[in-house]
DNA sequence: TAGATTGTTAATCGATTAACAATC
DNA sequence: TAGATTGTTAATCGATTAACAATC
């Protein structure tokens, strides 16, 4: 049984934040910090704060607060971040060279072990010492290469067949961009998903909601 | 005063899920929708549909359930998507190149006008018919453009400094992709995050929790 | 009219905030 | 010891779910 059981989405969400913060913090050279002190800086009220991290453990000390080093390093290890889960990504257009290039896996308890494109110019070249291989070769290279996890950065209708793919070959855990619902088919499956569109309507509608108010 | 006065966040967040379900459902020809049928479809309780939708007012009819089309452009017009806000980009890198080249702006209720870029390379090229900058020329450009929101794409100790540009120059509303928290400064601006690095850390939380359990 | 399904109120559930005793 | 701040329980607040009368 896990040992942090059941914790609630909210608290989840907020635990890259405090780690975020906390690493500032670090960087700063600020070795202890109390949870009003923190309230102030992310703001979250201070109790929240003491209730969150209190659902892992008792890491501060009565009259201190917490040490900014060592919370930092446990909720490295509660995100699971010391972890290097192999991952795959799928689709090497804009999207998905941008997150092969941005994103700094390694820090996040992944490993990027190869990128899939059906695009025949592509196949074959390398980005960021990884290769890009065709998508056909898909079950072949999962067979020779232990594979957690899959990045889906491709449109929508292609998304569908290849999630089923790697469903097949036994990947679990996806970490999707595209617009497929991937969640619906299969409910044993973990899915990330990142909803550019989504997030971009929700900004259109808090502005057009400011403007009505204005009238 | 806006007329969906105070709608609670997890329901605007719903939102473009409802306006994406919709859009697939008029694809497919489904005329009407029952909140039941809704449900079994996005894995929200038909109740909540209700709830949800009844924010904003009485759409369906008893007995019949919710006309698909007329639905579908209501969200779009709460969401605010017939606006065509004037938004510009900071950061020709990885991801905005993404970002730019990805999103359907004019389908979200904006316009991308212009992208900017401190790289002399890349100043002066053009990106899906749009020009690329130099962010010197900021604030020329927002004088001479009417100028809603800004996208930032751009690493965190470069986004500090852009945004308080921005901010003088009277933008209040914000993309923000960079890792930089903007709204600590200044209370009075609306920031959409997508902090992609926290997302991951989720996924790795959650591959991470799966796996204690079966131990 | 009878069946279906909404709109809406009431009940439940969960998350956040407040308060304070424990203790460094 | 006195002051500060956590850990934790209790109170509040808000969101979700259930129930059902209204009505198409």
């Amino acid at each position: 049984m896990n040992k942090y059981h059941s914790i609630s989405a909210p608290v989840i969400k907020r635990l890259p934040r405090y780690y975020r913060f906390l690493g500032e913090l670090m960087e700063k050279g600020v070795s202890r910090i109390s949870s009003r002190e923190l309230s102030d800086m992310m703001g979250f009220t201070a109790s929240q704060i003491r209730q969150d991290l209190n659902c892992f453990g008792g890491f501060g000390q009565q009259g201190y607060g917490y040490p900014v080093e060592g919370l930092h390093r446990e909720i490295a290890h509660i995100l699971g971040l010391n972890h290097s889960y192999h991952a795959i990504l799928i689709g090497a257009g804009n999207l998905g060279k941008a997150v092969a290039m941005h994103m700094s896996f390694e820090k996040r308890g992944f490993q990027l072990i190869g990128i899939f494109d059906n695009d025949p110019r592509k196949v074959g070249s390398v980005m960021k010492d990884i290769s890009v291989y065709h998508t056909d070769d898909l079950e072949k290279f999962c067979f020779e290469n232990h594979t957690d996890a899959a990045i889906l950065c491709l449109p929508k209708d292609a998304a569908a067949a290849i999630a089923e793919r790697l469903y097949h070959l036994g990947i679990r855990n996806y970490w999707n961009f595209s617009h497929y619902d991937l969640s619906i088919s299969h409910p044993d499956i973990i899915v990330e998903n990142v909803h550019l569109n989504d997030s971009l309507m929700i900004l259109c509608y808090r502005m057009t909601a400011v403007q009505d108010e204005d009238n």
